[in-house]
DNA sequence: GTCTATAGGTGGATAGAC
DNA sequence: GTCTATCCACCTATAGAC
């Protein structure tokens, strides 16, 4: 681990608050000032880590759509039904939300007509990884007699996708999570 | 109509412009200079008629809710059974699309954090009024025999909003009408 | 109503000392 | 790796002439 790889701790802090900072106020929301205040640290300093904005918005959404995949393995892996295996999904938005953030890449899908094009496919890559997954669960419950769905797993797994990103939008203007587990809730039920 | 008043056709195509710079790029990703260019004014010219971002923000937001009102009143006087009420509204939202835009209040949405407060206000009525209207609809269909969906009918109306805003959202992303409209007929299939 | 000119601030980004 | 200092483009907004 050596100390002037870009892969230090600073550089995680910086995405850490970057992170944040996107999520709740969007790509064209923030500044490198605003990072620089939370860290105590100069605006040139984060260049240095991060040479332009652009690069900073891309690698972290590499590590964003990088964790939530590890989230989605980590559930594959603990043996749970169909089921459980979408409340958990379910639990991983309303997780994000209670911290008043949107989905990073909501909020990116909003910008999208903004955005540097490196992370434009980026924003994509995130989509179809929860499509894939999705429809995967989706198909196994199905032919689990778990779930009833029309066409195919896909186009459910796209409706359900589009239903919590639209919810979470709508619940955090709103300032009321609840709403987002309620329509999490019926997005589960509609599905058995 | 005094060629003085700010209502005059001047105010309007300001607000044509700057309507559709909002739903493609979002509240912080216009500029006065972005719509000055495209009126070929200069930009001291548009805050004669609209002071701050913000005035122009809110009233551009007053004038959307209302035309949208509008258009479902029209929908109403029509005498569309409840089925055909909702494909008329869902093509409401294609035709935004269509255009590569976003539902103002949708995009004005994931911005919330940033936005000025009289903004923020006006976004929830809009939302409100959809939530109204779809409820009575729905619930119109309820009773009627040809919808069938679990709860409140706000609930349902909720989903149904949720999931058309998701579904805009990334299908602009992926470039692809497409999908919104497959996700809109899976959300109308679904209630029967 | 629209213009020129400009104020005062913030945006992302770089050079070079330490 | 972090700093000071700085650049220049752009931002919202205003003053005052026409």
């Amino acid at each position: 681990m050596p100390a002037t790889s870009t892969n230090s701790g600073t550089s995680q802090k910086i995405l850490d608050v970057a992170e944040r900072l996107m999520q709740v106020r969007g790509y064209n929301g923030f500044s490198y000032a605003d990072i620089a205040d939370a860290l105590r640290v100069t605006k040139a300093s984060l260049h240095y880590h991060f040479p332009s904005k652009s690069d900073l918005g891309r690698r972290l959404m590499e590590r964003y759509t990088e964790n939530f995949a590890a989230a989605l393995t980590e559930i594959d892996a603990s043996g749970a039904d169909p089921r459980q295996k979408l409340e958990r999904y379910i639990a991983l938005y309303a997780s994000v939300l209670a911290d008043n953030r949107m989905c990073l890449c909501g909020m990116l899908a909003a910008e999208y007509a903004t955005l540097p094009k490196p992370i434009r496919s980026e924003v994509l890559r995130f989509f179809d990884a929860n499509e894939t997954w999705l429809a995967q669960v989706l198909e196994q419950g199905r032919q689990a007699k778990g779930f009833r769905f029309a066409g195919p797993a896909v186009e459910a797994a796209r409706a359900l996708v589009a239903g919590l990103e639209g919810a979470m939008m709508m619940s955090r203007s709103y300032g009321d999570a609840d709403r987002f587990d309620r329509t999490g809730q019926r997005l589960l039920a509609e599905l058995t």
